[in-house]
RNA sequence: GGGUGCGUAGCUCAGUUGGUAGAGCACAGUGUUCACAUCGCUGGGGUCAUAGGUUCGAAUCCUGUCGCACCCACCA
């Protein structure tokens, strides 16, 4: 064997075989019919590669993976990749240019899309190859993607039944757009942002020039101000929204606006000529004791204000375009602005017609909404008609610095901490936006979703995180799962012509049928267009065979909805478009558990593993995923009574490796670990090893690469223990039988092991990784590697008789045992080591997991070995302690013992001699004069050091022990004096106490009477 | 504004029904050929953020305070 296990030369040959010898396939190395375990890898993008997240969340389900299956369940560890809609679409886009500067709008649709297949296929296995270097023991075969063949049909086939059960359903909303990849965003995909940004305030002249008395009270009720007003003042941070305003709000109490509620009031932007009039409107939205206590309602471009919008039946302009610029459609601004003041002055318009209003003033059609701004403010306050404040910098749109000058001039901004939505992929601001989107009735499919974890047929560990899963399904909002992107599930509906019903009189029909503009269209969903050009037949039919008018539906989608009518035939010839969008990566996500397993096949694989087992995740996707997960999951399955079937019973989530300052690690912040980096480095053992120990820490894991290399020695340090067991003739013996040893050591290593399989044991089902770890850490080194091997040295190397034969095949079980038990956590090494000890019938990765009877733990060989032990802690102590040379051998004679305890001590003399570097191990009457004394329980050790050591120093040491012994008797006695104490702790902690006051009071005296001793000697 | 978590040895952190504070790393000293210097042995180092309370007994339970972090919502 050599030295040192070589990671980097041995992993990729370890992976090759266990996936040659199909040691990840489902159900590998289970009997027929053993219980089923499952876990569905939260499936990483296609475009990513692998982080600390992704080493710390697949180490974990490797671990329950590998675990079960050594322990014969019928295991499946379900692999697969994301689509990944904006990032991936992102990332060719952007290979796009750098090659040959096509832009995705230039390219045809298909073209794009074929681009960005041949870019997954080139690409896409980067991070399976990657998971593969850390051990991951995934059913590769198994690979699934969520943008496959299985899995759309899945996807459609979920978004057609929620169709028609009306939980799918498009309408126009106000969403968060995304301005950089123009499409709709949903709420979880907008971080708010604190920055620094302006807040102006602006007059709103009384329309006519009309005034009111305007007054303001302090809260005894004085009056603090009166005046006469001619406008109405409000606050913004977006003056270039001002365009779309439809009301201004106060709140129904604001005495001070009580006069001129009703009336209207002037929009201060645009041609003079043409200035819009809007109402002064109560809502009660608008807080009194913030700014002005009125506020511009602009219900196109801030959601609060389109609820007021809403309630308040104020109508809604957009101002922008899908690149947030300022519209530069429609008719002049003055023809525009004449149809909103129809619409306040009660004319009623379609929503379609509003939202082809353009109020946009031509001077600044076109301009990016934060030049627009500024120009906004400028001319208003041009005008005179920005309110003046007294803090801030009159300069625009650009950030205040800490230098600008404090004594400038009062001013007409407000300096003012926003809050800003950025999108979380872009990272450009979002703009809310009126636009048509497919939404999920996410508040009715969250009932069960709540219900099932409220009554524990799914529980989160820890258990405190069900608080953030409730919290956010019971305020959910509908979820818009469109998005205008090329890559992703199209929308599987197609639209056609509405036709009116037939109680529409036959000339407003014709009139309608002869008019495409302004139409209203008809939806089919279906999961293929055959299917909704069927649909759409039937539609037609129905509603065309009353007028006699025969019809055509196209035999192939097309990108525009048509409808033409041949008159003089009666004809009409109909074809469908398909809905450009995409939607949510996250629909398809959501579909997981099932879509894997074959859904909606009724597969054998499904029936085996769903539901599957622990759901292993960062918290960061409880929202995006597992929720979401929980909702399909139990609207689509049922078990084998029929009833609703939740896709996993637990819910494990760990914590995220973050940065120093608690932020993610992300590349543009450069504060990435690359976990491959460290795999080449220190091996991949060493790396899972890290993450496993710190898998119970709280929600932020700082890695320390100092812990990788310690764990790689961790690693290094079983390597030789190994290698001592092989060059000691240590085999493995098929018929060992651990209960059956006789000697001592041997009893008491067993015991251990079992101790420490159970241990393990414990600890992976209750989601304690470190403590498994830690555990294992405690016992290969600290027990099996310092003490077992040492103290059953002589009885492998030299001849012993049986006891000889017993050594070596228990030092190979207790190795064997080690191997098994911590492969889950470092398999490289154990795969290595299991295979080069003996030659074996099954790969470790397919080994039989331990199951070792508490039965074989002794207590008198604890006891004894742990008497043994401290005698050699306590001698080796007193050597470093007295300065005695590391080489020299010296006498030891024990005094004070009780006939046991010196055959005892005559049992281990050998090992005793060894470990603690002893000439002789002698029983006595009397202790040698000028021994250093050491005090065991009842007996003390003595140590004849005359003329190696100093009495004097010797009788500090000696005084000080006693002492520190004299403060903990008096403790113990306190205690056991104190009649509460007696009278309420348990009986066995009494016990504990006296038990210990016995020992301390041994000691003492042990030791009081070598002190007395030395001192006779001075 | 609502919620969650954290503050324990120089550093990174364990500490599961309350019963005399632990690990790794770092540091200091030392090195006995015979598994391992990716090692052995030994040692120093903590009033468990803070103030109270409950209890015979609190790092652990409760309350307040201070500090840090994250999530959700958000006042124009």
């Amino acid at each position: 064997m050599d030295k040192t296990f070589d990671a980097s030369a041995a992993e990729s040959r370890i992976y090759a075989a266990w996936e040659a010898e199909g040691c990840f396939s489902a159900g590998a190395g289970a009997e027929e019919g053993a219980e089923s375990f499952c876990i569905v890898i939260p499936p990483p993008n296609v475009t990513g590669s692998l982080h600390m997240g992704h080493a710390l969340n697949n180490t974990l389900q490797d671990i329950l993976i590998r675990w079960h299956r050594m322990r014969g369940f019928d295991t499946l560890w379900q692999p697969g990749q994301d689509h990944a809609g904006i990032a991936t679409q992102m990332v060719v886009e952007r290979q796009l240019a750098e090659s040959g500067n096509i832009r995705r709008t230039d390219m045809a649709r298909e073209d794009f899309v074929a681009k960005v297949w041949e870019w997954k296929e080139q690409s896409g296995d980067t991070i399976i190859n990657q998971l593969k270097r850390l051990g991951a023991s995934c059913d590769w075969a198994r690979n699934r993607f969520t943008m496959d063949e299985g899995l759309s049909r899945a996807v459609l086939k979920v978004f057609v039944d929620l169709y028609h059960e009306g939980l799918i359903y498009r309408g126009k909303r106000l969403v968060n757009w995304d301005p950089r990849f123009e499409t709709a965003i949903s709420d979880l995909e907008v971080e708010s942002t604190e920055v620094d940004g302006y807040m102006w305030h602006f007059k709103y002249p009384l329309a006519g020039g009309e005034t009111y008395e305007y007054v303001e009270k302090d809260e005894e009720g004085q009056v603090t101000l009166r005046e006469t007003r001619d406008y109405i003042s409000i606050a913004t941070t977006r003056p270039e929204t001002m365009l779309g305003d439809g009301a201004v709000a106060v709140h129904p109490s604001d005495a001070r606006y009580a006069p001129i509620v009703g009336k209207l009031c002037e929009i201060p932007v645009g041609p003079k000529a043409h200035r819009r009039l809007i109402p002064i409107i109560t809502d009660e939205y608008p807080d009194p004791d913030f700014g002005s206590g009125a506020v511009k309602i602009t219900g196109a471009h801030d959601f609060n204000d389109y609820a007021v919008a809403k309630r308040g039946g104020i109508p809604c302009y957009r101002l922008m375009d899908t690149k947030a610029a300022m519209r530069d459609d429609g008719a002049p601004y003055a023809e525009e602005a004449a149809k909103a003041q129809a619409i306040i002055e009660g004319a009623a318009l379609s929503e379609a017609e509003i939202d082809a209003i353009n109020l946009v003033p031509d001077e600044y059609r076109g301009l990016d909404r934060m030049e627009c701004r500024e120009k906004v403010v400028l001319d208003i306050t041009a005008e005179g008609l920005a309110v003046m404040t007294t803090a801030g910098d009159p300069r625009l749109g650009r950030k205040l610095k800490e230098d600008d000058d404090p004594d400038a001039p009062a001013s007409l901004v407000e300096k003012k901490i926003i809050v800003q939505p950025f999108g979380d992929r872009s990272k450009v601001v979002i703009e809310p936006m009126l636009t048509d989107q497919w939404f999920v009735d996410a508040a009715t499919l969250a009932k069960p979703a709540l219900k099932a974890v409220q009554d524990g047929t799914t529980t989160f560990a820890p258990l405190n995180w069900e608080k953030t899963y409730f919290n956010w399904l019971e305020n959910i909002e509908p979820w818009c799962i469109s998005r205008q992107l090329w890559w992703g599930h199209q929308i599987p509906v197609w639209y056609g012509p509405a036709i009116p019903d037939k109680s529409t009189r036959l000339d407003a029909f014709m009139a309608i049928m002869e008019m495409p503009e302004g139409r209203e269209v008809q939806a089919f969903c279906a999961p293929s267009f055959a299917e909704a050009r069927a649909q759409a037949e039937e539609y037609y039919r129905e509603r065309l065979s009353i007028w006699g008018f025969q019809f055509t539906v196209g035999a192939q989608e097309t990108p525009e909805i048509g409808c033409d009518l041949i008159a003089e035939h009666s004809q009409l010839n109909i074809s469908l478009a398909r809905d450009p969008d995409v939607l949510d990566t996250w629909f398809s996500s959501a579909l997981w558990p099932f879509s894997t397993l074959g859904w909606p096949d009724e597969t054998e694989e499904l029936k085996r593993y769903y539901k599957t087992d622990v759901l292993v995740t960062g918290f960061d996707i409880i929202f995006f995923w597992v929720a979401r997960m929980m909702m399909t999951g139990l609207h689509f399955m049922k078990d084998a009574e029929g009833k609703r079937e939740v896709p996993f019973h637990t819910v494990y989530v760990h914590a995220l490796v973050r940065d120093a300052k608690g932020k993610k690690m992300s590349k543009s912040l450069g504060n990435v670990i690359d976990p491959l980096d460290l795999i080449d480095k220190y091996g991949a053992d060493a790396v899972r090893f890290t993450l496993t120990s710190m898998a119970a820490m709280g929600r932020d894991i700082k890695l320390d690469i100092n812990r990788v290399q310690g764990y790689r020695n961790f690693g290094t340090k079983l390597w030789n223990a190994a290698r001592f067991a092989e060059l000691n003739g240590c085999k493995p013996d098929p018929d060992f039988d651990p209960a059956a040893v006789k000697h001592i050591v041997n009893k008491w290593i067993v015991g251990e092991t079992a101790r420490v399989a159970k241990t393990v044991d414990a600890a992976l089902a209750a989601y304690r990784f470190n403590d498994a770890a830690g555990a294992l850490y405690a016992h290969i080194w600290g027990v099996l590697c310092d003490w077992y091997l040492e103290l059953s040295k002589p009885l492998v190397q030299r001849d012993h008789g049986p006891a000889n034969a017993e050594t070596q095949a228990t030092t190979a079980w207790a190795i064997d045992q080690c191997l098994v038990l911590l492969h889950p956590i470092m398999p490289f090494v154990t795969e290595e080591l299991w295979g080069q000890i003996a030659k074996r019938e099954t790969r470790l990765a397919l080994a039989p997991w331990p199951d070792l009877p508490e039965s074989l733990a002794d207590p008198t060989a604890d006891e004894e070995m742990g008497w043994v032990v401290a005698l050699i802690d306590g001698i080796r102590s007193i050597r470093t302690e007295m300065n005695v040379p590391a080489g020299a051998q010296i006498e030891m004679v024990m005094t004070g013992h009780t006939p046991p305890v010196a055959m005892r001590l005559l049992r281990h003399a050998p090992q005793i001699q060894r470990l603690a570097r002893l000439s002789e191990c002698a029983v006595a009457e009397h202790a040698p004069a000028g021994s250093v004394t050491l005090a065991l329980g009842d007996c003390a050790i003595n140590l004849p050091l005359a003329g190696v050591i100093d009495v004097g120093i010797e009788a500090a040491r000696l005084g000080k022990a006693v002492a520190k012994l004299g403060k903990e008797i008096g403790g113990l006695e306190g205690k056991l004096r104190n009649e509460k104490f007696l009278a309420n702790a348990p009986e066995e902690v009494v016990a504990e106490q006296r038990d210990r006051l016995q020992t301390a009071a041994a000691e003492q005296a042990k030791l009081q009477a070598a002190l007395d001793r030395l001192s006779e000697i001075r």
